[in-house]
RNA sequence: GGGGGGAUACCAGAGCGGUCAAAUGGGGCAGACUGUAAAUCUGUUGGCGAAGCCUUCGGAGGUUCGAAUCCUCCUCCCCCCA
């Protein structure tokens, strides 16, 4: 893996980078569609390549698992050819399910156990146990399992999981370098930065990271419902330790707002379930702000789901039209909305990076966050 | 022609003397959603203002301290037998 810094802004910490896998380049700062059970969900494959134009998608090493399971994974010859994606993935570790999933797992020093939310039989994740999966997937990022933990998350409690989840890492980077990929293309692990809203955590979290010289770090235990002020404070801290460079991966973010002001904090890279999870519940994000497609206000309105918009389906259909298909429980609904959402982002980050290019990044920010997050 | 059942809020449908502005669904309206147990969840749905008040249960009368609930008549609907 390779990365590549092209431009920088003036005005605040934002890049515009190239990284190089086996599976082809990523222009950052990028955001990278969620498919957490090998399937971005409501979204075709063809779609998300040819019309939202993601570069990179990710995986969820819990969820494939338990389901189909490491056997059918392997003989599909990894993750890329069992659903068609031959671009990069990134798989989450199952670190984000320790948080999700607190009421069916216990914390150990050896690892987590959980018990499925499918059929509950318990399973042993170990940092060890989780490389293996995320080889026998085929990611071509790995992200280290951690424990990414809740807000609010008490002092004590930060620390002593903070600290666990730095040993995990080292147990990560031993299975990493004592195993070989299953498929013939390099894996990268990313580690993963803790210490929850606590700068002395974070900082020391950020040097235990930054010293294991990965090919990209990334800053978890965020957007999990501290204040954005809050969680810009911890990135910025974070950005100004890791090293420069190497890609920057901030976890779970976010809103467009959020992924513009990252990426002035020096952030590279960004997920989130927003776009796909709350278009399946009626919410469009759009250039002039965000609309909720199931409001009365849209019931007669003909002009099409944005007007310029980055996916077909904004030309395709109407406000009127996508209105009623949710209404009806119509499955096109969710479908055209996630699509129109993923197809934004993907536009927002591209616009984003071509403003760091052109040198006018900062303003063009500044003005954006407010438009994009205003209620139509 | 004879016998029986019914009419409740946008719809369906409980309630059968006071705790009823009226259960429960559906529909409507609105909100939430940030490394996905989510095509999910929550709120609200007679009017007006904060407690509270006002107009409602086919229509008109009546009984009662009090009626969606009991009685009388009327209107309409459904079922069975001829």
């Amino acid at each position: 893996m390779n990365f590549n810094i092209t431009a920088r802004d003036s005005a605040s910490k934002a890049r515009a980078g190239v990284l190089t896998t086996d599976h082809g380049t990523i222009q950052t700062p990028i955001f990278m569609p969620v498919g957490t059970a090998g399937s971005v969900k409501a979204v075709h494959i063809r779609e998300i390549k040819e019309d939202v134009k993601a570069q990179i998608i990710l995986g969820n090493t819990y969820h494939l698992y338990l389901r189909p399971g490491l056997d059918i994974l392997k003989k599909a010859g990894g993750l890329h050819k069992f659903n068609g994606w031959n671009r990069p993935i990134l798989t989450d570790s199952g670190g984000y399910q320790v948080y999700s999933l607190a009421g069916s797992r216990k914390i150990k020093e050896e690892g987590v156990v959980f018990q499925s939310h499918i059929d509950g039989s318990r399973h042993h994740f170990t940092p060890e146990g989780v490389m293996d999966i995320e080889r026998a997937i085929g990611a071509d990022i790995m992200m280290a399992f951690d424990e990414c933990t809740p807000y609010p998350c008490e002092y004590q409690y930060a620390k002593k999981s903070m600290e666990m989840t730095h040993r995990w890492l080292q147990r990560c980077v031993d299975r990493v370098n004592t195993t070989d990929p299953l498929y013939g293309y390099q894996q990268s692990l990313f580690p993963i930065v803790q210490g929850s809203v606590y700068k002395d955590l974070r900082k020391i979290s950020a040097e235990t990271i930054a010293s294991h010289g990965c090919d990209g770090n990334a800053i978890g235990g965020l957007s999990v419902g501290e204040p954005a002020e809050m969680m810009y404070e911890m990135t910025e801290l974070v950005c100004g330790i890791l090293p420069d460079d190497k890609p920057r991966y901030l976890m779970g973010v976010g809103t467009p707002a959020n992924i513009l002001e990252g990426i002035a904090l020096g952030i590279d890279m960004f997920d989130c379930v927003m776009p796909t999870r709350n278009g399946r519940n009626g919410m469009l994000f759009t250039k002039n702000g965000i609309i909720n497609i199931k409001n009365e206000k849209w019931n007669d309105n003909f002009d099409p789901i944005e007007v310029n918009g980055a996916s077909f389906v904004d030309r395709e259909y109407s406000k009127a039209y996508l209105r009623h298909l949710f209404r009806a429980g119509e499955i096109l609904g969710p479908m055209i909305a996630s699509q129109h959402n993923l197809a934004f982002y993907l536009w927002l980050v591209g616009e984003a990076r071509q403003q760091i290019i052109d040198g006018t990044f900062y303003e063009w920010k500044n003005r954006a966050v407010k438009q994009l997050m205003q209620r139509l």
